[in-house]
DNA sequence: AATTTATTATGAACATGCTCATTTTTTATA
DNA sequence: TATAAAAAATGAGCATGTTCATAATAAATT
């Protein structure tokens, strides 16, 4: 059976459309991979041929709308933003785009990006993270601060993040603006805590 | 079957001591709840009379371990430090006691006390976490700046202390000194968040 | 066209956290 | 002491994520 790319790429899109069906109907942990394989027309073992766990498949979603918001960020970006409002757009778009997925980002989230995670688990969830801290990184470069940012301070902001992330998912006032106050008041931290201290790259 | 209540907190206590053991020796994951049933003698429904979960178990160690860790706390601030430095004595008593169940901190700890975290979650875990910010809150008061920490810094430093917690937990440099670092890091930034705001107490 | 080979699909079976109807044990009561 | 009532223990069984030996299928080769 050696499929054409095509074909392939269409049952792996017919996985993830499905699950983004289902995650939102009925929730992360209610959606079962039976019923996922079956609402997508394959068999269970299929869809294990496809993701290696169903985290990892919710991370593909989550990243697909991650990378989205990056390209508009991307757009968006003017160039004459100060570090803390370039980061704080950065940071916007991404959550505009993950707003489809609010409902089931915890479950899917609070494991694949943990900064408790090892890195032998999710996948997809560390490129994510690597590459929202490579993103991170070159803009702080760009205003040429104190050059790269720490070790530290790369902690601090995945921290500070990921506290935006979690309670944004929770965020029950209208149009989630409380997110946008600690949002803005986590990256005013972030840049404060680049000002405070010497670059010391690792 | 009424039992005396030394009988079942005899019971209870060979569970808590069994899991200690067995999370020590296999680590959380690889320690299924048939092997510890078996070795603490009991049957793995007794397991789940005495504790809802496993995590919940897990939760249990790290929550009685943190409890000595404020315990000492209490004894050992002299009432002359700093906001910075009491904060960071808090924190840094915790992580002693902690350190005999560093290696299976992780995935008990990443799911209980997470900002993800819905309210209905693990008990023990919303417990600790609520009253870890409540002696938060009452050092920042002591500390007269600017009265009772709003919501948003409260938030703030749940995100801030997680991340040290998680960065101590993977922290191969000698003696976890790198952890020192993002801890005094971090208690300085929360501490900075705080002046530069309004207190809004919600 | 027949055969071989590489690739993909399949679903029964496994591992494990957890539930719950049933049994067992202890204490209270007669 | 016998019986009833309350509390606790039990383990078979369930739900669900995941694996893996096997079957099916499409392309390459003859």
């Amino acid at each position: 059976m050696r499929v054409s790319k095509a074909t392939k790429e269409k049952t792996r899109q017919k996985i993830v459309d499905t699950a983004r069906g289902l995650f939102t109907e009925k929730g992360f942990d209610q959606a079962t991979t039976r019923v996922l394989a079956a609402r997508a027309g394959i068999a269970v073992g299929t869809l294990f041929n496809y993701f290696p766990s169903k985290e990892a498949l919710g991370m593909e979603i989550i990243a697909e709308a991650l990378e989205s918001g990056r390209q508009e960020y991307v757009a968006l970006r003017r160039g004459s933003e100060s570090l803390e409002e370039e980061l704080f757009l950065f940071a916007i778009t991404g959550l505009n785009y993950l707003k489809p997925h609010r409902a089931y980002l915890a479950p899917v989230v609070e494991s694949a990006l943990s900064p408790f995670a090892n890195s032998q688990g999710n996948e997809t969830g560390e490129r994510v993270r690597i590459e929202h801290l490579e993103d991170v990184a070159a803009i702080v470069s760009t205003h040429a601060k104190t050059g790269q940012p720490s070790f530290v301070a790369i902690h601090l902001y995945w921290a500070l993040y990921l506290g935006v992330l979690a309670f944004w998912s929770q965020d029950e006032s209208p149009d989630q603006e409380d997110t946008l106050v600690l949002l803005d008041q986590s990256m005013r931290l972030f840049v404060a805590s680049l000002d405070s201290n010497q670059s010391r790259t690792e």
